[in-house]
DNA sequence: CTTTTTGCTTTGAACATCAAACTAGTTGAT
DNA sequence: ATCAACTAGTTTGATGTTCAAAGCAAAAAG
């Protein structure tokens, strides 16, 4: 119990922060930063793909967002496509090459799900999800309380 | 299985990203950012508080470190001070006023790793332990390949 | 038709960060 | 003892990220 806390206490210091590094360097794609392939996965696993919704989705605000999606337009990952529709809006889609970061960024995250599913059994692993389910609820009644 | 997959994916994707916003917002300490926050922290829970020490901790250039720790100087949080064993060495320590923000952020972390640990079943902690364990493990794994 | 609202972009300012150049102090080789 | 090489930390210039606020164009409301 004591060591829970502990644990817990650590990984919400330490390996949160962490990990965004070690993303970084793992997936090791000269000229996009962490944030920039985060964009691109955004936009790749995107419902709505409209920058407005997109922002939200990234939390950050629509300038930022517009900035970013200059740079990695003219880096070739995406493209704008105005709608005809509501010509206000502007939707953003990945290009080719934007889709294969995708693919490696996947990998990565795959694998590091794969080292916790490894170590699980079955029902271990629906223990886990319960448990993650709950701490995912909290955090987002956190963010909420928070507004 | 499909499932946990998924699950656990979106959770190492979201909830991480998720948790370095609130902690930001949560803490909201007027007139110092996020990254001076963790700087005082570092300071605080160092061993060894020289510079090359504290960046290597902080995983930035004592470059960076010098620009950060010269603000924090002149905000009142640390103080630099020479080593008379070796000059070349500083030494940074905290002012009452850090230690005030740090105690204020590790009541914040135990606040969250109490919220959590009170959301869990004994099992569901257990297992969700095991995992975070395994997740550290991959990651410190991961870092030392990367070197 | 204005007026208001909406969706996005631009701009200016603040910060964080790094690499590289620099300063000062120590160590090692001769 | 000297001087070269190394080590610890700082400074500087450039780049990237972010936001708020102002701007612009299209749509909706009145």
């Amino acid at each position: 119990m004591k060591q829970a806390y502990s644990t817990i206490n650590q990984v919400l210091v330490t390996l949160f922060n962490d990990i965004l590094r070690i993303e970084e360097r793992a997936l090791n794609t000269p000229g996009l930063s962490i944030r920039e392939i985060h964009v691109i996965e955004a936009v790749c696993g995107a419902k709505d793909s409209r920058m407005t919704a997109l922002a939200g989705d990234l939390h950050v605000t629509t300038g930022s967002l517009s900035v970013a999606v200059t740079t990695l337009e003219r880096k070739g990952y995406l493209r704008r496509e105005r709608r005809l529709k509501d010509r206000r809006v502007i939707d953003i889609r990945a290009t080719e090459k934007a889709l294969d970061i995708q693919r490696r960024h996947e990998q990565f995250h795959n694998e590091m799900t794969g080292a916790v599913v490894g170590i699980l059994s079955p029902q271990e692993l629906e223990t886990l999800m319960r448990a993650l389910h709950s701490v995912d609820r909290y955090f987002n009644n956190k963010e909420m309380a928070l507004q």
